[in-house]
RNA sequence: GCCCGGGUGGCGGAAUGGUAUACGCGAGGGACUUAAAAUCCCUUGAUCGCAAGGUCAUGUGGGUUCGAUCCCCACCCCGGGCACCA
């Protein structure tokens, strides 16, 4: 008999399943369709590692088990190939991004078709590719087209090491997500994208979606709705009004000052008569040149100025009230000013106490002059006293006369970087029509050779000194013009690369609506957590453009998402090369194989859970495919016996249970269990063939070589799934836990189905229950019908 | 501070109202071997007992229930997200 040698029969099989294109997704089939998709990733010079392993597997499994359930399955793979790090290579080396990311994505390709993982590389894309970008410029410029990319100069976020702009998403902790400098403020040119035009639709989107719910409350809580009024308060004895936005009208009567932000335009206005204007500039400009980390490290300790000379009415009741400018208060939300109401808001409550502000309650519900969050009824404020707080927001907002409104935290997405490696915007500036896009037939705009390729952190990108590319003429008028010359941010492939899957080589359009209507949504998509408000956000948004242009078929691109958990290091701790706790894949499929890395990776722990790698683990999974091996080819085993049947078809059940629910840790003992049930046992090929099927998805290498030993000449992927008998799997006998006062006193085996009655005799007759009984009469007997017995005395 | 998860043997974990600790790792003992590895068999939550069997254990304290790892309340600890968003 032949040893069981990973080694030398898994190379073999991958060459086989690619030639046989076992896993190539017919467009427009009569199965039913199966959309599975993971994050494709960047081709980066690391190669891929645990992190990208556990959901590619994942999918893997998934999508080989919807395949063998009949299902027409695309699973497909491509590159998400723009970005920071083969740009900085080429900056260090001089070796163009293009070359790098080719031999970094031949290692990753090398890598993942070592692990088995069974994509359709028919339909592989990359974003680099000008075939590719095209349509991600053109998909641009519907959004241009129709209102949603505008330019801006503004304060944004800026990492003065990529020297680049960075969207709000980008920063994570007041730092870069990419190289975790600290993100300063800069009044940078940039292109944005009204993300916050589909607030609303992107909340409610949500609940529809089969979605791990924390990822949907993360998703809502970063779009922050809340819902409240503005609010317009009359400075004394001028024209200008400040407006408020407040979730809190009923309050009003308790507004004792108020607060606008150094960013706020009033300050710039010089009518006013601040009679103290200097030290109101000075406290500006302090608090603008403040870092994020600076405002950390100071915490909520409360800074402000009074605006002297200057008075506000409340309009709830006519009294004046001072004006502070104050950095508690945020330029970029609501209208950078709030009216405080110390007695029911926990930062002004801070405020006034530092600066011996008046406090006016107007809720009833605290302690008299202390601080009271919670709603309750009006008190101090005039005819609306005694009203609920939910009832007095409308009626005081009418009163007045002001408006009801919703606002977001979400900010729109600055789109451009000041970077070489993306995609070029693809518009055109003319003085005289100003900003032109480019025509369809022209796209791509292709990326032009650059000499340098480092940012010039002048808020230009690279691009702009390469006159010959930037000097063009208008589409327009045919005038002189120029290009922009920011690139597009990396999340802009990915935003659709799952449409374009479906139709990876059309060069007439994007993907055309037949082939999306057949394929779309994506049935299921593996990924990190780590994406819920970049990427599956961002993605979301062009999906629910597109669908208002009615230029994909469904309303959301996603039906469900199944997230997965960290792999850490065998020391507990997040692998890293500084730590030297990282496991290299392609080092586990040396020593044991593909098959046993992939199983030993799904039985670690719940697929949503972070869980260590164990080095010694493997070795249980390890011997369980050579027991399998051995099994499998071992004995002539023509004994039929019921006893195998039922052992592997409640594996059947257990395991096509445990897919389904991606509980692969437990799918994967409930094959141990079955193995061990009949292993060294006679069994029949049919028990035989069941088992390995089942196996398949987990181990694809090992299943598809016994089934050929097995005399079988087809692939196991393209087979069937298994069916159980459900009257077989059923025990003839079961055991009944007996129970005094809750407490296990033994077991009764007996037919299943037996009634209380019999039960309750064969129950009595166990010494240690009439001992526990201790001769008093049972008062009451709960039965659970083939469980058990519990008498209570 | 607020919002999500989570806390079970030596370890990864299983069981979400009905015998807690499945499966695997590790450990101990044995078989085979000149020996070792590999493999196979047995034992393995703690504790008392010669045994039968008992008692105690699912972060802590209460509660609901015939019965709670599971449901409810309060608290402690760990991980993640947000963070002066009015």
């Amino acid at each position: 008999m032949k040893r069981y040698d990973p080694s030398s029969i898994e190379p073999k099989w991958q060459k086989q399943w690619d030639e046989d294109g076992v896993y190539v997704a017919r467009d427009k089939g009569k199965k039913e369709k199966k959309y599975v998709l993971i994050e494709f990733p960047y081709p980066s010079g690391e190669g891929l590692h645990m992190g990208h392993l556990r959901p590619y597997v994942a999918g893997d499994v998934m999508s080989r088990f919807l395949r063998m359930r009949g299902h027409e399955v695309m699973y497909p793979m491509g590159w998400d190939a723009f970005g920071l790090p083969a740009e900085n290579y080429a900056i260090k080396k001089g070796i163009h991004p293009r070359v790098t990311t080719a031999k970094n994505i031949e290692n990753a390709k090398r890598q993942v078709k070592s692990w088995g993982i069974g994509f359709d590389w028919s339909r592989e894309v990359n974003t680099t590719d000008p075939g590719y970008y095209k349509w991600t410029q053109w998909l641009f410029l519907q959004f241009f087209k129709a209102g949603l990319a505008y330019e801006a100069t503004g304060s944004i976020n800026w990492c003065p090491k990529d020297k680049t702009g960075l969207a709000n998403e980008e920063v994570i902790g007041g730092k870069c997500d990419r190289c975790g400098t600290e993100v300063v403020q800069k009044e940078v040119r940039q292109w944005y994208l009204k993300i916050t035009e589909y607030a609303d639709e992107l909340i409610d989107g949500l609940k529809d979606l089969d979605w791990p719910e924390s990822v949907k409350v993360q998703q809502e809580n970063w779009i922050g709705r809340s819902e409240g009024a503005l609010i317009d308060f009359q400075i004394q004895d001028t024209k200008y009004k400040i407006q408020v936005f407040t979730t809190r009208p009923d309050t009003l009567f308790g507004a004792t000052y108020m607060v606008i932000a150094p960013e706020h335009p009033l300050l710039e206005n010089k009518e006013l008569r601040i009679e103290n204007r200097g030290e109101v500039d000075a406290y500006v400009a302090k608090a603008k040149a403040k870092t994020e980390e600076e405002r950390i490290t100071e915490g909520k300790e409360k800074t402000g100025v009074e605006l002297k000379g200057i008075k506000a009415v409340n309009p709830a009741n006519g009294k004046m009230i001072p004006v502070f400018v104050a950095d508690y208060v945020l330029g970029g939300y609501g209208t950078g000013a709030i009216m405080a109401v110390p007695a029911h808001d926990e930062r002004d409550f801070a405020f006034a106490k530092k600066f011996g502000l008046p406090v006016i309650d107007v809720i009833s519900g605290g302690e008299p002059g202390e601080l009271w969050e919670g709603a309750g009824d009006l008190i101090n404020s005039g005819k609306f006293t005694g009203m609920s707080s939910e009832e007095a927001k409308k009626a005081i907002t009418d009163f007045v006369h002001g408006k009801m409104k919703k606002q977001y935290r979400l900010r729109d997405w600055v789109f451009s970087r000041q970077r070489y490696w993306g995609e070029p915007i693809p518009l055109i500036h003319c003085e005289k029509c100003g900003v032109v896009p480019v025509p369809d037939d022209e796209l791509p705009v292709r990326l032009p050779e650059v000499e340098k390729y480092e940012p010039t952190g002048t808020g230009e990108s690279p691009l702009a000194a390469i006159e010959s590319w930037v000097n063009t003429k208008c589409p327009q008028c045919g005038g002189e013009a120029k290009r922009e010359t920011n690139t597009m941010p990396q999340w802009a492939g990915s935003s659709w690369y799952y449409l374009r899957y479906t139709d990876p080589k059309n060069a007439k359009e994007f993907a055309a609506m037949d082939k999306m209507k057949y394929w779309l949504p994506v049935d299921m998509y593996f990924g990190g957590i780590e994406h819920t408000t970049l990427h599956l956000l961002y993605s979301r948004f062009w999906h629910l453009f597109l669908h208002d242009q009615k230029l994909v078929p469904t309303p959301e691109p996603y039906a469900r998402r199944v997230t997965h958990g960290i792999i850490l290091g065998p020391d507990g701790e997040k692998m890293s090369k500084s730590r030297g706790n990282v496991v290299n894949p392609d080092e586990i499929v040396k020593e044991f194989g593909a098959d046993a890395l992939r199983m030993y990776e799904l039985f670690l722990g719940p697929h949503e859970a972070m869980v260590s790698w164990n080095s010694q683990g493997i070795l249980g999974v390890s011997r369980f495919l050579d027991r399998l091996w051995n099994f499998i080819l071992s004995g002539e085993g023509e004994g039929n016996n019921e006893e195998a049947a039922r052992v592997v078809d409640r594996a059947v059940k257990k395991v096509t249970e445990d897919i389904e629910n991606i509980k692969f840790n437990t799918a994967i003992s409930s094959l141990m269990i079955c193995l061990n049930a009949v292993e060294g046992k006679p069994a029949a090929d049919a028990f035989k063939e069941k088992l390995l099927k089942m196996i398949a998805p987990f181990a694809p290498h090992v299943a598809e070589e016994l089934w050929h030993e097995t005399g079988h000449k087809n692939s196991i992927h393209l087979e069937k799934w298994p069916e159980y008998d459900e009257e077989l799997i059923k025990e003839a006998e079961i055991s009944v836990v007996v129970q005094v006062n809750g407490k296990y006193r033994g077991t009764i085996t007996a037919p299943t189905g037996l009634d209380q009655k019999d039960a309750t005799v064969l129950a009595l007759r166990l010494q240690n229950v009439s001992a526990a009984l201790d001769g008093k009469t049972p008062k009451k007997t709960i039965y659970i019908k083939d469980r058990l017995i519990n008498f209570v005395a």
